[in-house]
DNA sequence: TTTCTTATGTACTCGTGAGTACGTTGCATA
DNA sequence: TATGCAACGTACTCACGAGTACATAAGAAA
């Protein structure tokens, strides 16, 4: 593992490329910590205070890495919602029928829903949000409702999928899969890849016996 | 329609029962525009103040028909958990095999999820809740939750429902149902009933088409 | 008519939490 | 060495909302 290059201690001087590096990782743990308070408690009720508590420093340094407490939320949002698209494109990407594609698609949707970002997107409920932030997340959140229902269309018109109610499906789908989220704590017993397998396997094959 | 009873005028004079009566319906009145406060804007955000104010009357005069914030969202919960305690014994008492009695079940308890007290219990997330607010909250939905259970392991073992993990297949199917409760809004299009039917359908038949 | 009770509103207290003004320290640059 | 800027913390302000003390009005009872 060793490189052409000087290998330098762990000196506490910085360079100015590791004070941005270290901006970043600064940010990204605010972010993190924000996430979890807000996940735990609710956005409302957790407070600043707490979030910038839990990590040993003062609110005004939140401000200063994110800004305003609804901007913090956006952000952490705009990750999930990242994930979630990320999701969607390679489902779209990939090779298969219809089927085989939303099926890869859900069983990431449910894992990111277990994720803390993921997770806020789902308990963000957006009348917490200004009449900006709400369009916007909105906006997002339709783009992943379309790519899921894209996804059950080509299924029905290639065969793979039974001929059903498009909308209706991907609504039933997403609720079905949102609910982890609600839940989901990482507590000991099934992963989040298990759970959302077996999910997607009881909502793909239903309930009733085949014939 | 006449009864041999003799009929009265509206007077403004009220009987002692009459009072009564009032008094209860007042108190219908508080609680039915504290849930929709709730439901509209979220527990924490929705101020006493504002439902008062729905009703043109004092935040006292709701300390005096309900006590304090959180027993009238304590009450409306448990409204919409009585409902649903209903539905599961409907269910019970139902004739038919386990999957019809289930189906029957699923959407009574997607309807309920999208009336007024039925969605207040969907989006309460209990950490709002004191310690015994949420411990008796929970007792009481681990209740429901067990009924759903136990329907679907009846179909299971007679053979009306394919051979699911117990379990899993409730959660999925709670999930999936208790999601329009957070999105549904009495808006033009299908009502409660018909995306209830619709949607447990999907569930039923799976997405995989029938061989 | 006087007194008690019921129903209600006015006007507070008090805590909490978002957001900010300003001071301080330390490194960087002129 | 002086000046500037980056990265914080302390200590506020200010609004809002839960819960309450007290006044009041109207009917019921005595």
């Amino acid at each position: 593992m060793t490189t052409p290059e000087q290998d330098f201690i762990d000196s506490p001087f910085r360079s100015p490329e590791d004070r941005l590096r270290e901006k970043d990782q600064k940010r990204e743990a605010v972010l993190l910590a924000a996430v979890r308070a807000f996940n735990a408690r609710g956005f409302q009720a957790a407070s600043l205070d707490e979030v910038a508590a839990s990590l040993r420093i003062s609110k005004p340094t939140i401000y200063r890495y994110l800004g305003n407490k609804e901007q913090v939320l956006l952000e952490c949002i705009s990750r999930g919602l990242d994930l979630l698209r990320e999701a969607a494109a390679e489902a779209e990407r990939e090779p298969g029928n219809g089927l085989t594609r939303l099926t890869h698609f859900l069983r990431r949707y449910a894992e990111i829903n277990m994720d803390d970002f993921g997770r806020c997107v789902v308990r963000t409920d957006d009348n917490v949000l200004s009449e900006e932030g709400r369009a916007h997340f909105r906006a997002l959140k339709r783009r992943i409702d379309q790519a899921m229902r894209d996804l059950v269309a080509a299924g029905v018109e290639d065969g793979s999928i039974a001929p059903l109610d498009v909308r209706m499906t991907a609504f039933t789908l997403a609720g079905a899969l949102n609910w982890p989220g609600q839940w989901y704590a990482a507590q000991g017993g099934q992963s989040a890849e298990e759970l959302a397998a077996t999910m997607v396997d009881v909502l793909v094959r239903g309930l009733a016996p085949r014939g």
